[in-house]
DNA sequence: CCTTTATGATACAACATATATCATAAGCTA
DNA sequence: TAGCTTATGATATATGTTGTATCATAAAGG
C-alpha cells in the first residue's frame, strides 16, 4: 500500500473534524460546503478534489468509524453484554464524531449499513431461541434500532451513565425479552 | 372560523399528494420544489403563498397527521396494548403518509415531537412500576424511540402484520420488560 | 536539489431559492 | 346571474450554492 502524502491526511482531517463540530451546530440539510471549507480552513474547490459532495465526505467518516467499531467489538459476539459495554466505552473515544453519525442517520443511511452487519450477528446468536411467533425480521430489526436509538440518547452528554450499566440495561430492556424464557410467555 | 377557499385547499391537497409521492420515490434532500409544483401541477411561485419552504409543508403534514392519531387514540392511554393496535389500524388508513413521515423524521424532529406529546403519557402509565435503577428518562426515550422504529418497519408493505399482533409484540418486546416483575431481575 | 503533486485563488456555468408584478380565472356573495 | 374579491399562472429578477476549469505557488517525496 503506497502511503498517502501528508497534506492530503491533513486536508481530510481538518474537512471531517470541521465536518463533525459544524453539524452539531447547526443542521446538516443547511451545512453549506462554503460554510465547511471556510471553518476547515481549506480553499473551496479543495474540497472536490477528496469528495464528490457532502455526502460522500459524510460517508467516508461513517465507513471508517464502523470499521473502528467493529475491530473493537467483533470477538465478542458470543457475549451480547459485554460487546455493549465495550461498544459504549468505544464511543466515549469521540462522542461528538458518534454523535454526528446518529443525527445524520438518514442522509448516511447508517440504520441500512448496521442492520446488514448485525443481522448476521444477530441471527447466530438469538435466532435458535427466539420466542415464538416473532418474526426474525422484526426481532433483528428491533435490537438493532432500540440500540441506536439508546446510543443517540446516551450521546447527550448529561445522559453518558457508565458503560457497564448500558450494557446492563441494553441486556434487559432488548436483549432478554426476546429469548424463549416459558415465565415471559403469557 | 371562516371557511377556507376551495381553491386553496385544492392547491394544499395536491402539494401534500405530491409532497408524499416524491419523498417515497427520492430523498427528501434532492427533491426540488420545481419538481414538486411541477408534479402537484401548480405554479411555482404559488407554493410560496401557502408555504414559506419546503420544510414548513413537511411540518404542515405532521401536525396534520398528530391530530389525527392523538384523537384516535387519546383515550386508550390506560390500556397500552390496545392503544398500540388501535394505533397501526389507523396508520393503515394512510400508510404513505406515515411512512413519508417517518422517512423525513430528522427534517420534522419528529422524535422530539412525539417525546414532548407522549413523555406525559408514559410517565402516568409506568413511572410507579418502572424497574429499581432505570433512569425514567432512559426508559421514555426508550419506549418512543423503539415503538416508532417498529412502526417504520411496520409501514413497509411487506411487513404489514395485523395491528393486534403488532399490539401484542410491543407490548411483551418493549412495555413488559420495563415493569417491576420480580422475575425479570437478575 | 529537483521533480511531482496538492493547494489557493479565481472565474464561471448551471441551478435552486425566494420575491415581485400583472393579467387572468376561479370562487364567493348578494 | 352579476359583480366583487382573491387565488393562481406566468414571468422576470436578485441572491446564493454547487460543481468545474485554470494557473501560479507552495509543499512534499525521492
Amino acid at each position: 500500500m503506497p502511503k498517502t502524502d501528508r497534506r492530503i491526511n491533513r486536508t481530510r482531517r481538518q474537512l471531517a473534524d470541521a465536518f463533525i463540530q459544524l453539524c452539531l451546530e447547526r443542521d446538516y440539510e443547511q451545512l453549506t460546503l462554503r460554510d465547511l471549507t471556510e471553518r476547515a480552513d481549506i480553499g473551496y474547490a479543495t474540497f472536490f478534489r477528496h469528495y464528490s459532495d457532502k455526502e460522500s465526505l459524510l460517508n467516508a467518516i461513517l465507513e471508517e468509524s464502523i470499521s473502528t467499531l467493529i475491530s473493537s467489538v467483533n470477538a465478542l459476539s458470543d457475549q451480547p453484554e459485554l460487546m455493549m459495554t465495550t461498544l459504549f466505552k468505544q464511543l466515549l473515544e469521540q462522542p461528538e464524531r458518534y454523535q454526528m453519525l446518529v443525527k445524520t442517520r438518514h442522509v448516511s443511511h447508517l440504520l441500512e449499513r448496521v442492520m446488514t452487519i448485525g443481522s448476521a450477528m444477530f441471527i447466530e446468536q438469538f435466532a435458535h431461541q427466539l420466542k415464538a411467533n416473532i418474526p426474525p425480521d422484526l426481532a433483528a430489526r428491533h435490537v438493532i434500532g432500540a440500540v441506536i436509538n439508546l446510543i443517540e440518547w446516551w450521546l447527550e452528554p448529561s445522559n453518558r451513565i457508565d458503560p457497564k450499566r448500558m450494557g446492563e440495561l441494553i441486556n434487559s430492556l432488548i436483549m432478554q425479552p426476546l429469548k424463549d424464557n416459558p415465565v415471559l410467555e403469557r
